[in-house]
DNA sequence: GTCGTTGCAAACGGTTTGCACCGTC
DNA sequence: GACGGTGCAAACCGTTTGCAACGAC
C-alpha cells in the first residue's frame, strides 16, 4: 500500500512547501515558479511541477484542478471551498461552515459509492462588481 | 449584447449535436470525434471542437470543465450534478433533487457575489465496487 | 454570390519526462 | 558513496488557429 520512498527536504523543495503556505492566493505552478525564483532564481519550471505533484501526494498541499484549464496548488490544509471569479479569474476561499453541510450519505449516487464532493462557487469578486456598476453608468 | 452572427446548420453540426444528445456518457471532445467519425469519415478534430464550443455558447449543450484535465460536453441541459469514478474515470448524472439545496444568497462569500456553484462528487463506479471487492478477497 | 464553415496542418500552452550532474542523507 | 533530486531541454497532448476551398442560405 504505503510507497517506501525516503524523501529528501531539500532547499528547493523546503522553499516551494514554505511559499506557497506562505500565500492566501491559489497560484499557478507557473505563478509559484516566479515567487519562488526570488530566492532560487535558477529553480526550474520542472522542479516546481515535480514537488508540487509529491507535496500532494503527501498531503502537504492540495492540488485544484476544477478551477480552470491550468491546475492550481493550496497551501492550506483546512477543509474549505473555494469561490472563482467569472471575470478575473481570482480565486477566494469559502470556510466549509458558510455552506449548508451536504450530507454524502444521503446522495442517491446511481450506483455510485459517494467517498467526495467538490464544490466550486463562481461569482463576482468585489473589484469587478464595483468595475461593473462604473461601467454601467458610465453608459 | 447579444451576437447577431447568423450560424448555418451544416451537416456536421448537425451530427455532432445529435451524436452527443444520443448518449448518456459525457464525452471528451477525441471521444464525440470518433463517434462522428462513423457518420462523417473526414470530419476533422478541429471542426468537432470549433463546433462544441459554439453550441455551448449557444446553450444548446454543456462543456464540462470541472471533471479532470480533458474537457467533457453533455448533450443533457436540465439541471443535474455529476459524479466521476475515481478509478476508471466514467462520469454519471445525478438528478439535482437528490442533493439538500443550497441556498447561493446564504453563502457568505468574502466579498464575491455568488452567481454559479458547481458541485462534483467522485466515487466508485458500481463495476468498480465489484473490482475492487474481489481484488481484496483474492489477497 | 456572400460569408460562415470546413479539413488540414501547424502552432500553442500547460505539463511531463529523459538525462547527466548535483547534493542530501 | 548511494540514490533521490535538480536544471535543462525536448517531448507530450489537449486545444486553438490560419488558411484556402467549400457549401448553406
Amino acid at each position: 500500500m504505503g510507497t517506501c520512498v525516503k524523501h529528501r527536504l531539500t532547499r528547493q523543495r523546503r522553499i516551494i512547501l514554505e511559499t506557497l503556505r506562505g500565500v492566501t492566493c491559489h497560484p499557478t505552478a507557473d505563478e509559484l515558479y516566479n515567487m519562488v525564483r526570488e530566492q532560487l532564481p535558477r529553480v526550474s519550471l520542472g522542479t516546481v511541477y515535480r514537488n508540487l505533484e509529491l507535496l500532494t501526494s503527501e498531503g502537504e498541499v492540495r492540488t485544484l484542478d476544477s478551477l480552470g484549464s491550468r491546475k492550481r496548488y493550496d497551501g492550506n490544509m483546512h477543509p474549505h471551498y473555494h469561490i472563482k471569479c467569472v471575470e478575473c479569474e481570482r480565486v477566494g476561499d469559502l470556510a466549509k461552515d458558510v455552506v449548508p453541510m451536504i450530507d454524502m450519505t444521503a446522495v442517491q449516487a446511481g450506483g455510485f459509492k459517494v467517498l467526495n464532493l467538490q464544490l466550486d462557487f463562481s461569482g463576482l469578486c468585489a473589484e469587478c462588481q464595483k468595475k461593473r456598476e462604473s461601467v454601467t453608468s458610465e453608459s
